[in-house]
DNA sequence: CTGAAAGCGCTTACAG
DNA sequence: CTGAAAGCGCTTACAG
């Protein structure tokens, strides 16, 4: 089949110019949009690169051009945490759709957070992408940060390093939103608050614990590990330890989720009894029977400024070293 | 900074030959490993790569051996049912896994499920990866369909079309599975079943959906969505409908969490009053006040299976072209 | 506006 | 076992 034999051998520019009567050289000023050709050979290339199905080869393209119009996501993190957690599906989100409109495509490089391998370094040093993004709530990533002298790189988050005074990043202020939302809490009448954190090793989770503790000047706080269960878990010992708590700071609305539960399973009304207020304003903050009162982060937006950032630094142009979007409280019913 | 020079110009392998006193023929075989070299020279060329940090140009590779030892995962879903679903994370994970010990890097192309555009045809078109990974429980994309024949290409889960015999894939019987759970359910004595499906647009809803129904022979199902808040919403849409059902084969644990959910507002007793059976044996399975029985599906071992396969196509090997991976019930609290 | 030519950084027959 | 040379498929000064 004629299908087969093409898919075989693709078709080069070589076989275009052929085929469109022109030079290489024009066929490629075609392929790069140059402002200098003329419209009827302009038309001519076209033509002939749609009738031989030409897709130019990005390896030649890329070493002749020395640029790869590639960028990775790479990604320090446990898998399953990176899919379990809507935070990264914001995120990843508003990367593609800021990318969508660029010329550049998205590689993802999973790596283990342990053993950051000499695989991705090589990857990253070996010419397959211009830039990088760089999500991860966790480590700092020493072979990472070594690696920003080398090309262009973006963070989701703030570094783990607060000496680190290098690195490029998009970041919500997390303390300042803790603070918010314990105020909150507080404004509402509460008097015991309590909070359920994130795991302490990641900055996010670590940040928005001091904002609480710096309102609520209290101690009780359990880990609910960014997940549900997790938030029912330390709800509950929340609860056990401090039977008359009438307020909660969770730190993400999916823990949220598991800590309303966890209130019900102990004939606790929300938000009469305890006031609840979470954290991402995620599609987990309705999913629920009560609606959560919440701290909403854009978290599209981030992503989206991290690939914008990016684009730019590869533009060539300036760019702040540090972005902080916005947050703000959302009230619905648990709070 | 010599750091920052060393980043600015990478040094290639004419630069390696120059310091080791041999020549690029001979630093390129040592790169690859070849074994006509002899050890003194391999030696002498090792240091030599040590000493300049040299990392090989992955397209200048890519364009002189025609291969570019990179795979790409193709998912032409919504990223945020991607990232929800703990299913896409076990199937990562067990490609990333057998990726791992391969030279192959994994590339993501996260394509929306409606236009699948130009872009990702180009992109896999384009010589920029050997072969690919397809997941998705939707469409069967004409488009992918369509560049079988361009390159080795495996998908996770059958195809859509049913009368598509070229595909390669990997997947599990869900049809069967479905027949298992449900007897089982019938074996414990349940008189009236309902099911929880997934969306119907999905090929792993619908098989569910008739192996359901070829054992309980009832019409008393409802759509969960595949999520937890759709799982609970189904459940109680049952309930209502049918009052007296006594059990609920539920297609996936995130969804049978939700409709423990509900049958607990509704003063069911689980299993008492009704028996629950899930699929996935994922974290979920284990998460609740009640542990699920449940279908295991290997998730992660399709995934590793899919990579493997892949990889063997790719090395020329024959491969069979649908593989399907045992489940199996797990018996817990439930049911 | 267009083409001939050099060059991007590798791999791989080929000859020795 | 080793090296010189051709070639992978493009882009981009350079000259016209």
């Amino acid at each position: 089949m004629t299908g087969d034999a093409a898919a075989r051998t693709a078709p080069t520019i070589e076989q275009v110019a052929a085929e469109s009567g022109v030079s290489r050289s024009t066929v490629s000023r075609v392929l790069n949009g140059s402002p200098k050709v003329s419209p009827d050979v302009l038309e001519a290339g076209r033509a002939a690169i749609d009738r031989l199905g030409y897709v130019p080869n990005r390896a030649a393209r890329t070493l002749a051009a020395r640029r790869t119009m590639a960028v990775a996501l790479v990604v320090p993190e446990d898998p399953r945490r990176f899919f379990g957690d809507p935070y990264f599906a914001a995120i990843v989100q508003g990367i593609s759709r800021e990318l969508d409109d660029s010329d550049y495509v998205l590689t993802l490089q999973l790596v283990s957070p342990e053993q950051p391998s000499e695989k991705i370094r090589r990857y990253l040093l070996g010419g397959n992408v211009d830039g990088a993004l760089v999500v991860s709530h966790h480590t700092g990533d020493r072979l990472l940060t070594s690696m920003s002298e080398g090309m262009p790189l973006v963070y989701g988050g703030r570094p783990v390093d607060r000496a680190d005074d290098r690195s490029v990043y998009v970041d919500v202020d997390n303390l300042a939103a803790a603070v918010d939302a314990t105020r909150y809490l507080v404004e509402r009448g509460a008097r015991r608050i309590a909070t359920v954190t994130g795991p302490l090793d990641m900055p996010a989770a670590v940040d928005r614990l001091e904002g609480w503790r710096s309102v609520a000047g209290s101690d009780l706080h359990a880990d609910g590990d960014f997940s549900m269960v997790g938030g029912a878990r330390a709800m509950r010992e929340l609860l056990d330890r401090a039977p008359d708590l009438d307020a909660v700071f969770v730190a993400s609305d999916l823990m949220a989720l598991g800590a309303l539960g966890a209130l019900k399973e102990r004939g606790r009304r929300v938000p009469e009894d305890v006031a609840v207020i979470g954290f991402d304003d995620s599609p987990a903050a309705t999913g629920g029977e009560v609606a959560l009162t919440t701290v909403r982060q854009p978290s599209d937006a981030v992503g989206a400024r991290m690939a914008r950032t990016l684009l730019r630094m590869l533009a060539g142009e300036q760019v702040e070293r540090e972005q902080i979007l916005p947050t703000e409280i959302v009230v619905r019913e648990s709070a």
